[in-house]
DNA sequence: CTAGATGCTAGACGAAGGTCTAGGTCAAAC
DNA sequence: GTTTGACCTAGACCTTCGTCTAGCATCTAG
């Protein structure tokens, strides 16, 4: 059979990662073991290796710190017996992701609000403005009463 | 009638910024303008200002860069005119944001399989490996032929 | 009177995550 | 034979965002 390996060239293409990327994270210990390298000294990645990355693209996609990844590759390369372990580590990114979910569809509300409203005011002609400050502040007479503070200070 | 501002240490509580953030925010131009100050100086926030923050909160937390909202507090700024802008920088993000949500849902997807995966596997005692490399190339014979890549060189 | 909050400015520091440079090997193409 | 393209290493560099320090002012409470 063929297709023993990969260069890094075609992992770039594949993955979208960079060289220099690659090098770097397989250098920061994100790679499962060093990458095997053919009579050259070049890189050559299994299939294994490439699906690895690939989530690990993911992974960064999503927040995941490098920091993080490394741990994951780690608990894998030390092979099984803490599948607890990774278990947990992935329910935890999980939890991070559907929180980034959340807070993505927060801010989505307040874009699409604003949005919703510009798109009005311009087909409207111009009436109304949807985010102007309020009277933009005169400049004179900023004195504002040093007693509303105080109310909140516990 | 009162509260005609309140100090930074409020907006700390309110907006869950730290203060260094805030007079960074400030001194970076992502505010529509100067805070205002008291007679001693210090800074005196609006409601308006809370509110833009609040909105900057969120565009942060979708990932809009620092320079990007301070073009738009920029645009703001200048008032009436450039709403059209204002709509397209935030159609813009709201693309932005959609691509995360749904890069996002892609990982959750990865991690869902994962975590059922290694769930069975906990369950089944040990059964079968949810995420281990194949047979752990056994450093030797690492020689991959080189006739692979070839193959792909346009 | 003095301690403790709370604020201020200016500017240094730091983590994260990439990205790029310099200098070199090797093999296939011209 | 030399040029070109893909790779290699080591390490410097950069950007983005925040945080922290130093040194000082002011107000309020004990």
């Amino acid at each position: 059979m063929k297709a023993a390996g990969v260069s890094i060239g075609e992992v770039v293409r594949r993955t979208g990662l960079s060289v220099h990327t690659l090098r770097m994270y397989e250098r920061e210990g994100l790679l499962i073991g060093e990458v095997r390298r053919d009579d050259q000294g070049r890189r050559v990645y299994t299939a294994w290796d490439i699906e690895w990355l690939g989530n690990c693209v993911k992974f960064r996609a999503s927040g995941m710190p490098l920091a993080t990844i490394r741990q994951l590759a780690q608990l894998v390369r030390e092979g099984t017996g803490n599948e607890a372990q990774r278990l947990e580590l992935l329910r935890e990114h999980r939890r991070r992701v559907t929180e980034q979910i959340a807070q993505l569809h927060d801010c989505l509300a307040l874009v699409d609000s604003k949005v919703a409203a510009y798109e009005q005011h311009l087909a409207a002609g111009g009436a109304g403005d949807p985010w102007q400050p309020p009277a933009q502040a005169p400049a004179t007479t900023p004195r504002p009463d040093t007693d509303d503070r105080q109310t909140i200070k516990q």
